[in-house]
DNA sequence: GTGGTCTAGACCACA
DNA sequence: GTGGTCTAGACCACG
């Protein structure tokens, strides 16, 4: 289900944290959708289940997960997330970003290519349409 | 010269390395230049030398400066950096952080806005044509 | 008759105590009214009926319910209560709370206001002196 | 230092996070004033170091402390606390119990004392009078 | 020295 | 069965 790399600087529950959030944020993962269990996915990436609730943890604290005690992790909706504060943290970091890949050759055409694969990927709230270029 | 923010969670090392990154991207650090020495940032930024020449270390492998023995510091000229794999990964990057945002909810106009403050802010410091510095 | 949140942090038998027993605090349950039965409850709410009779259970600890074997639960009245020891406890607790509320920002006139609606809520349901139920 | 129980229903991790929180509350520990490290803390307390961290990880979390690896944990500013929802869940929860406590015979008088109490324990932000009942 | 991550394995609480 | 807590002990990252 998911690939880690035991040995990058990245520390494997984050690794964890990012893969989940990704099939959460492509709706991959649904709202109400419950999660493999800390011990299935603890022996399935032969990781240890300390490590699995950590990143199921920081998920929670983050606000794309609900966890219940006895029944399971859940994907969380979308409404009970704090985005605001959230929101503006990232335009900064992705402005970051782009000012940095334009010093190092990022080309305006580039910049419309990413821009539109954005839009098309990931599109909007309620799409039928999931012809995405993810996988 | 720099505002570190020991509180945050990012080491300081890593505030130091944005902060410099950012001077030379920007263009207020121009190729060639030499750093203040890190006995100089050490006192004036009441920081360890040892962080500071991590700091200096990690831009050095990064490719955005070159150390010469003796003489100091300096900020290395754009051809000599290995950008290519670089761009992909900001990219891949940007694209990740820019789907995050709309899943919280960045509108397509929020979008417009922050893509033409970037366009703004880089062109405005050094060139009027960002779309060929590289291939 | 009850709203559960499956989603909350707060295990569902816990959720049950306190819908109840605000329903005795309120009066809407009257003192030996008897409670539905477990399985009614249960099949309701659509809960395991072991997680009732915790909830059952519980109260009855806490003296707020007394059950009758093949006849059900329920409600005690206030002089069958161990409520010296606990009020103890819930004064420590409020006044915790209070503290916390004040360091977080709460003035003064909040707590009058506070204070107000707590005399208000409660006066208006059953009594026009509750400066005297004990001692 | 601290007292802890064992063999309580509340979490070590818990008893901790409260204790400190006390502290921080009521002033005797101000903002920026390092903690005991964990390791200090852990063989005082003949507790696990890990659970030491999760104490304070929580409060860093609380908006508490912040941590700088390193260096150590310390007492965070009010400014940093995100106190708007936290007050409202607080006034709610105050709400309750004095509502519980009126229920089990808590006088007008009785709340009289205890609202002075808390007013001359915990005065305001600046207080050179640390009269206070609390040790 | 400090905190952060991870493992192996035990035991408890909840449904 | 699920998640939650705790321990003992190892190793890494930071300053």
């Amino acid at each position: 289900m998911f690939q880690l790399d035991v040995r990058s600087r990245k520390p494997i529950y984050e690794q964890l944290v990012d893969k989940i959030k990704e099939l959460i944020i492509t709706q991959i993962l649904k709202p109400d959708e419950q999660l493999p269990s800390i011990r299935m996915l603890s022996s399935q990436l032969t990781v240890n289940p300390n490590t699995i609730q950590r990143a199921y943890r920081e998920l929670e604290n983050q606000g794309y997960l609900y966890s219940i005690k006895g029944k399971g992790n859940f994907v969380a909706a979308i409404e009970h997330m704090p985005n605001e504060q959230k929101l503006t943290e990232l335009k900064a970091e992705i402005k970051k970003l782009i000012a940095e890949a334009i010093y190092l050759g990022l080309t305006k055409g580039d910049l419309d290519v990413l821009f539109f694969e954005v839009n098309h990927t990931n599109k909007g709230d309620n799409s039928d349409d999931t012809s995405s270029i993810r996988k």
